[in-house]
DNA sequence: GCGACAG
DNA sequence: ATCTTGTCGC
């Protein structure tokens, strides 16, 4: 036979349950594309899977910025055990340059620079980035297309194996349900939530109009999209995360489960990762990491 | 046909 | 996402 396994007898390692075949094709058609969505919205899952606790990961303080980044403080390769180390949470963002369009619209042409920072007990262990070429513009549903690419050079940049992906973005609020947090979570079988600065799709249960900060309420599907269980329509959350006392208003994020996490659950992992800001903490970091290589100080 | 639309 | 000055408020 030529399918012999060649990781029969290996011990288990995460990695082995990657889904290569389903990298997204920016070459695809948008009938590939939209087909691939609805096979990893089949094979992801919108439940706890996972030994995350919101407070094994929670962020009191947020990290300082504007002076630089905080450097990373990575111990040596430890197996397993010493001490307890608590469960890595790797954020991803990214930038990016070039690109022909006139008002900011994009052909795909230009590159990304996707940006990973690894986080565990409170201090930044990895940073790891990657530039790609461009190949499509910015399609409302197809973001994976586009940046799936990128966020996927820049995981394999990182040396450590995350427990948990923050992605810039939607989960499961998407037409398909597979959003780019639901596209990377299940290729790498890892679990991952995606928080969104705006709404793709959805409706919230209630206004989210000035909301205090810690105030949440669901978002259910709409007949945009394609629920695969009919019984649970509740597919993400607004949150918000930070309020002014007075001043203006700022906007809730949009959370929502990418893979191997619940809707709920989702929500308070991310709220536990938010310090004060707007953004929780990896994204804030990942999203200045991205800055730094764009504007040449890495 | 019209409107809506993650980054 | 990116292009950019000023402006309001603690």
């Amino acid at each position: 036979m030529a399918d012999a396994d060649p990781n029969a007898g290996a011990p288990f390692d995460p990695s082995d349950l990657a889904h290569p075949e389903f990298t997204p094709d920016p070459s695809a058609s948008r009938e590939e594309m939209e087909a691939l969505q609805r096979e990893i919205a089949a094979v992801a899952r919108f439940e706890d899977d996972h030994g995350l606790l919101p407070e094994r990961i929670a962020l009191d303080s947020p990290f300082e910025i504007g002076s630089g980044l905080p450097s990373a403080t990575q111990r040596t390769l430890v197996p397993e055990g010493s001490g307890d180390a608590g469960p890595i949470v790797v954020g991803i963002d990214q930038a990016f340059r070039g690109g022909g369009g006139a008002s900011g619209t994009d052909d795909g042409s230009g590159e990304s620079i996707s940006a990973a920072v690894a986080i565990r007990d409170g201090r930044v262990i990895e940073y790891a980035h990657a530039v790609t070429p461009l190949s499509i513009p910015y399609i409302p549903g197809l973001l994976a297309f586009r940046e799936g690419g990128p966020i996927l050079a820049a995981l394999d940049a990182l040396s450590v194996e995350p427990d948990l992906l923050v992605l810039d973005g939607s989960g499961r609020i998407h037409y398909r349900e597979a959003g780019i947090a639901t596209h990377i979570g299940v290729i790498h079988d890892v679990p991952s939530i995606g928080v969104a600065k705006s709404l793709l799709c959805g409706d919230p249960d209630e206004p989210i109009d000035g909301r205090p900060a810690g105030w949440r309420t669901p978002i259910r599907a709409d007949r945009s999209m394609s629920t695969v269980a009919e019984d649970e329509p509740v597919v993400g959350y607004a949150y918000q995360s930070r309020q002014y006392p007075n001043a203006r208003t700022i906007n809730p994020l949009y959370v929502s489960p990418g893979h191997r996490v619940s809707p709920s659950t989702a929500v308070d992992l991310i709220e536990a990762l938010c310090a004060g800001y707007k953004l929780p903490e990896p994204t804030r970091l990942a999203d200045a990491s991205a800055d730094a290589v764009t504007h040449g100080s890495r």
